[in-house]
DNA sequence: TATTGTTATACTCTATAACTATA
DNA sequence: TATAGTTATAGAGTATAACAATA
């Protein structure tokens, strides 16, 4: 964000160290794809988190819930395993959803340590109005992207986190 | 990360609702950008830290020595924009980079209040080995991604966060 | 009056150790 | 003995407010 040209003092001076830098240079870090991946990731997040303001959901609680939605009697354990988070940093989570009567915890079939997670009817509307949402974010990424070239971002990136 | 076929006493039992779940469905968070952009984004961060650990360099204070290499005399407040972070906390890691003898703050040629970072003959040597190491990273995903491929997903994420 | 660098501080996210009850 | 869920806690990472020196 620097301006383009003011101080023109400071140009060519092609031995003296003590130069201003008016451009600067990210060629190397743009070269790589962690870079990249990280700086797109955080930009449809920051989009993502203003969408689902109305909802007062975070991407992670809107990744529970969602995974909650479509696989009703999840354990705590398998929503740990799958989007890779901590048992302890889950706990808080759930509870919280719990108060906000989101969902609800049920005694699991089979395995009486654990407890299957299933959503509440307002769970349940909330995450399919949630999820639209979410659809309608995607969409607008259409602007910068054509759906084919968003079909293979997506393709990509599953190729590069899948198999780590 | 379920067993695929343990415990076969609860498989289609279509009606009953208290049923355990076996095989985990992330067809719907796996749809979304947001999502896949930021799986991918950690597990090359993983491993960019893995192999970053010999010049203990966390991955973002690679970036500001890299930045400084290809900037000399770089001003913090235009790593903090270039980076996106906030100037508090650019300065404890900037105190850590110098007492480690990586980099220097000279005074700014044309603005007093400014300071130009450079970095030390052993911050050179460092830099240029560590960013030899990340081009060997890099390398590294050529077993998941062809060339062709890698260019082109880093073409894409370009597209998604710039004109953010 | 605005900006650079800085301190102090708070809030969130992520990570580790240890306990309980079930398997 | 191992695992699911939980508690407590520690450590990163990220955020805001306010100040001194300079523009």
């Amino acid at each position: 964000m620097p301006r383009p040209a003011a101080a023109a003092r400071t140009t060519h001076s092609n031995t003296a160290p003590p130069a201003a830098v008016e451009d600067i240079d990210t060629s190397f870090l743009e070269s790589l794809l962690g870079y990249n991946a990280r700086r797109a990731a955080l930009a449809v997040i920051d989009r993502f988190l203003a969408g689902m303001e109305p909802y007062q959901l975070k991407p992670v609680e809107f990744s529970v819930l969602s995974l909650v939605a479509h696989n009703p009697g999840i354990t705590s354990r398998q929503l740990c395993s799958t989007l890779g988070i901590l048992p302890p940093n889950l706990v808080g989570m759930v509870n919280m959803l719990e108060k906000r009567e989101l969902i609800a915890r049920r005694p699991h079939p089979t395995d009486g340590r654990a407890m299957g997670l299933h959503l509440t009817p307002a769970g349940q509307k909330l995450v399919r109005d949630a999820e639209k949402t979410a659809a309608t974010i995607e969409a607008g990424f259409a602007s910068r992207l054509t759906p084919a070239e968003l079909r293979t971002l997506i393709a990509l990136l599953k190729k590069v986190y899948k198999a780590a």
